[in-house]
DNA sequence: GAATTACTAACTACCACAGGGTTCG
DNA sequence: ATCGAACCCTGTGGTAGTTAGTAAT
């Protein structure tokens, strides 16, 4: 809770840096974020005022002050009057920006002290900053090849795109980070992956969204990058890529809780989706991490339980590899609001939670799901370069590698068999 | 309409081993 | 504190076997 530099332990840290777990003096962020080009990746923020301890989303015009998600739910989820505080999103930023540049994109800061210019300056033109704002809100963020901005309504509009919605929501009520759940850490697909849209929100209570039912509409999920990129350097272990997320389960099971009562709200099980990662999770707690982390260094299946409100069905996030041992941090760097996994009330956009949809809205989205899902493709990615060159000219014996000097029927230098 | 069968698509395990990371002396 | 050896773990591709989904009967 220091509000001193990690780094230094000297001057008054500003910023937070997700990926370092770390809040840092301007100097010292430029320094360590400079080293080199997978640390100028880095997507940081300012650190929240009140806690001094975890990423502010959002800057409190009223008070003044900038607040984490979970400050902001607290000092704003109170009271009325509080609640009406007008907000607005903060920026977050990459690369190595000058003192001017992040007065510009902190202009609400009064005093940025300057900051030495380092070597790191000429590569300013890497320097990529989050431009949400609150009319900017619940739109998903896209980057073209050139690294431009491409105007969220258009990509709105884009049927081909229409599942980033889905996702966003989704991402949404499970993370409070700027850039939900991929957009952590070195992985190129964070920052630098331009090809793929990303989705950049921030602001946490004015998503303006929910009365729309064109949302509903755009309902479905396979283009959305939603992919722990770094999954395994945040948990230690490989995973089920999160495309299948919905692949068991289906969609339909988050529509399907108009009818459910109160009592078994909390309870939707999928029979088909039971062994899954996204399954209904039978429990009170809203969170049922805890249940899942009673025994430590066991690497049991964590399900974060989203429980049922009216017009919304419960959702659980399952996180295979989560262990007891995790902490808070952890939990955060993976893109999930500390709040949520800390057990406090979870966010849900506004008017989600209390409206509910048409049933040929339902049908719409829950029959483009489907077309979708017959036709989407998931490439695979090569992380190594090395390993599959090595792969690539490995003998086999039906399929499987063998010992170099044993027989094989398969050489992919000749291919042919047995050459 | 329900039950059974056939077919197709998708998924998973298996194998050896280089290379990265960790532990220990 | 540093170094090197030993050990552990991961990821890579083609194939076979399994499972799930769909269509036909």
């Amino acid at each position: 809770m220091s509000p001193l530099c990690d780094f230094c332990g000297e001057q008054r840290s500003m910023v937070y840096c997700r990926s370092d777990a770390a809040c840092l003096c301007l100097s010292c962020d430029r320094n360590v974020h400079s080293a080199n080009a997978l640390s100028r990746r880095h997507w940081r923020t300012l650190v929240c005022d009140r806690c001094s301890a975890q990423p502010a989303l959002v800057r409190c015009i009223e008070e003044s002050v900038s607040l984490c998600q979970n400050c902001d739910w607290t000092g704003h989820g109170g009271s009325a009057s509080a609640s009406g505080h007008k907000r607005q999103t903060i920026n977050c930023y990459s690369g190595c920006p000058s003192a001017s540049e992040l007065s510009r994109i902190w202009s609400f800061v009064l005093e940025i002290p300057p900051i030495a210019e380092s070597s790191c300056e000429q590569g300013m033109g890497m320097m990529s900053i989050n431009e949400n704002s609150v009319s900017d809100n619940w739109r998903p963020h896209a980057e073209n090849s050139s690294g431009a901005d491409i105007p969220c309504d258009s990509m709105a509009n884009n049927v081909e795109n229409d599942d980033n919605n889905f996702g966003a929501w989704l991402a949404s009520t499970s993370t409070s980070d700027v850039h939900p759940m991929s957009c952590s850490g070195d992985q190129p697909a964070c920052s630098v992956d331009s090809t793929a849209p990303k989705l950049c929100f921030s602001d946490t209570k004015d998503l303006g969204i929910s009365k729309n039912e064109s949302f509903y509409d755009d309902f479905s999920v396979d283009d959305v990058d939603l992919t722990f990129e770094n999954y395994e350097e945040l948990f230690g272990v490989s995973h089920n890529p999160t495309e299948q997320l919905f692949e068991d389960a289906g969609i339909e099971s988050f529509f399907e809780t108009k009818e459910t009562s109160a009592a078994n709200s909390n309870c939707q099980v999928n029979p088909a989706a039971e062994a899954r990662t996204i399954q209904g999770t039978c429990s009170n707690n809203p969170l049922s991490v805890d249940s899942a982390m009673s025994n430590p260094g066991t690497k049991a299946d964590s399900n974060l339980c989203f429980p049922a409100k009216e017009g919304r069905p419960a959702l659980s996030l399952s996180f295979s590899g989560l262990t007891g041992e995790s902490s808070a941090g952890d939990y955060q760097d993976c893109g999930m609001s500390p709040a949520l996994l800390m057990g406090e009330p979870p966010w849900y956009p506004p008017g989600l939670e209390s409206s509910s949809f048409s049933p040929a809205s339902r049908d719409s989205a829950v029959l483009r799901y489907k077309e979708k899902k017959k036709t989407r493709k998931f490439e695979k990615k090569i992380r190594y370069e090395s390993r599959k060159a090595r792969a690539d000219i490995r003998k086999r014996v039906k399929g499987r590698f063998v010992k170099a000097g044993d027989a094989y029927d398969y050489d992919p230098l000749c291919q042919t068999r047995s050459c």
